[in-house]
DNA sequence: CGACTAGTTGAGGCCAGTCAATGTTGGTGG
DNA sequence: CCACCAACATTGACTGGCCTCAACTAGTCG
């Protein structure tokens, strides 16, 4: 299984040289992905399958950096990322943002725009990706013929809200040192749930990111990487990180 | 329109004496709840709001410091505050608590339970209190056939969702007294929304639940509602607080 | 009345922020 | 291919906001 920071020949520039967003209207099937098992059709039988099947209606490709919605578009799909990774950050009233998450392979996003109708949150490719479009009108429609996919769709929700809570626990009562260890180790164990190194990958984030993730500032990260380093806890090279120590990473958090 | 402080007689605990909590088999009706145009059923015609009459079992009456679920229960049911309110808390796996939010008339709560079939929070009535039980493959069975509860459901986990942003924008990313006057401004507004005076509450949480909920320790807080009040932003009372001056709290944000 | 919980206030310390200088990397065009 | 530039990252010195520890007050309940 290859590092996560090897280059993704799906990610390969030349097969989409240069619209900023194109839209392929190449049938896309769910049940020949390869994320089907993390993605929304999880558990799925073959009739429930179908049905997603029908829904994902297109694919976006993103270059590293374009917008795959803005705060105050407004909302009419889900999305499933396929290839690559993402950010959404919060956009408060008074200009303040804030990086609310961080998507790679088979995660849902856009259920920010599900509450009023528009995205509350912006959400941008970190590096060259692509998603499934699910219209979100169309997929309520089939989730009330199929259970199964409702069920699913709720759980995916609900997972989101809990996951905020785990980043609300870390903002409101951690210490820096504590945040960055439970970002590494959250990372390790998405990256491992979906087939790669879960002890070496490549951060998308600028430091900057991270801080504005974790509530840090950028200077904070920098020092911290460093000093996990000198203690042997984690190799850094730029965004390459190693995790060498992960129970060492654990104990900074047992330790209250 | 009575102050919130004002005792409510439908809290009266005379109707109530013995059992911790009680489950009263009389009907309920949505129908005919001064809640409805806050709480699931809002907006549904007269079909969907039968629906829903025939979803809510029963209540359940809550003593002040009662715990409706704990973290780690199995999940079957969501819960619509009827009277009182209730707080949630987070629990890390270090024993590290904090309160994830606070639940007033009309809320929806329990939705942390829907990811994997257990309560990842713990919720506790902050005052005697009172809730419908919505049994949750009920509600998705009904969902399936009335698309406007469909609907409401999506966006009452969306909303907590775009909520649990908001918190995490202020715990990431705002200094103490933002924190607070946030706090407060939203507290108003929530009341204001549903007929109680926005400018004069009592505060159902000690100082210690307010500060684990902005991510403060309790003399911050207490030292916050002291310079505030000083300051002539409002008035402090213990837990009785009167807003004097809502565009100066609302200034402390817009100053950065 | 004493024990307990909640709240206030003060003194001092520390963690992370701020400001600033310098180093490193990657993409671009000559 | 290399030089250049801008964005990103590192590191140091200093500051300040919030935490910690502690003492004291007020209200409540047996």
């Amino acid at each position: 299984m290859p590092p996560a920071y090897l280059p993704d020949p799906t990610t390969d520039r030349a097969a989409n040289s240069h619209p900023v967003v194109s839209v392929r209207d190449l049938r896309t099937h769910c049940s020949t992905c390869t994320m089907r098992e993390l993605c929304l059709p999880v558990g799925l039988g073959g009739g429930g399958m179908m049905q997603v099947d029908t829904l994902v209606g297109q694919r976006r490709r993103l270059r590293k950096g374009d917008a795959l919605y803005r705060a105050g578009e407004t909302f009419d799909a889900l999305f499933a990322v396929r290839v690559g990774s993402l950010k959404t950050t919060v956009l408060a009233e008074d200009g303040r943002e804030q990086v609310a998450g961080y998507h790679m392979l088979g995660d849902i996003i856009g259920m920010d725009g599900m509450a009023n109708g528009e995205h509350g949150c912006a959400s941008v490719a970190l590096e060259d990706s692509e998603v499934c479009v699910l219209p979100f009108d169309r997929l309520e429609e089939i989730a009330r013929d199929a259970p199964g996919l409702q069920r699913n769709l709720h759980q995916f929700l609900a997972r989101e809200i809990t996951r905020d809570h785990s980043v609300m626990l870390l903002l409101g009562s951690m210490r820096a040192e504590e945040r960055l260890a439970v970002f590494l180790l959250n990372l390790s164990e998405r990256y491992r749930k979906r087939g790669y190194s879960s002890t070496e990958f490549v951060l998308r984030m600028t430091r900057e990111e991270i801080g504005s993730h974790l509530g840090l500032k950028l200077e904070t990260v920098s020092r911290l990487f460093s000093r996990f380093d000198e203690e042997g806890l984690i190799e850094v090279h730029g965004r390459v990180i190693k995790l060498r120590d992960r129970i060492g990473l654990q104990q900074l958090l047992a330790a209250n």
